[in-house]
DNA sequence: TTGACATATCGGAAAATAACGATATAATAA
DNA sequence: TTATTATATCGTTATTTTCCGATATGTCAA
């Protein structure tokens, strides 16, 4: 929970947006071998395709919003199921609201 | 109010520290030419001392946070004084939790 | 008007970030 | 086993950010 490292993964418009999809998943991503993406989260590859950018790219930028906390991975065969962490946004919320 | 410009603004560990001095700006500085720090806002060259960086930068980054909207500058004399928009952080912490 | 101080702005060097292609690793399918 | 697919990581270039010194501007005092 480093408030910087926070507010710097939610400095770029892509992170931000993928945070955003996130939030509604069934919104905004087709399902997906059957998996319940509230629960269980959303793959690599459908945020890849949506981002319009390279799975590199969007592999990072999952990676940096999984390292400030603010999204949980879970691996499940060949794929990585990505979801927000809800508690994390509210505790970031928080935080700013009080100690900042 | 742009998320992604406040979120830079606040990605900064020194721009992070001067707006919470300005919380709270009688912990945190010495009373200055008889102004109330609370409702006037303390000057750059108080902040530029506790922040143990060049003028420059301090004026700098008084800038960001101001553009940012995080901060308000009023002009008094040859001094400019500084303050925190409560309004504001408030407001950032219900985007961050209602609509990120 | 000149000098002294407070603040703002400009130009730059070093470090960090953005985004990519190529490649490595992991897991499944054939 | 080998091939295929999904994801992660590496190395790179372009851009942005950090922070500085030098200088410009604005304001008051002598």
């Amino acid at each position: 929970m480093e408030p910087i490292e926070i507010f710097k993964a939610l400095s770029n418009e892509s992170r931000l947006q993928i945070l955003q999809w996130l939030k509604e998943p069934d919104r905004h991503f087709i399902p997906h071998e059957g998996i319940d993406m509230n629960t269980t989260g959303v793959c690599v590859s459908q945020i890849t395709d949506k981002l319009k950018m390279t799975q590199s790219t969007a592999s990072q930028y999952l990676t940096i919003l999984l390292k400030a906390g603010l999204i949980k991975a879970e691996r499940i065969g060949k794929y990585t199921y990505y979801k927000r962490d809800e508690n994390a946004v509210e505790k970031i919320a928080d935080i700013l609201k009080k100690e900042i």
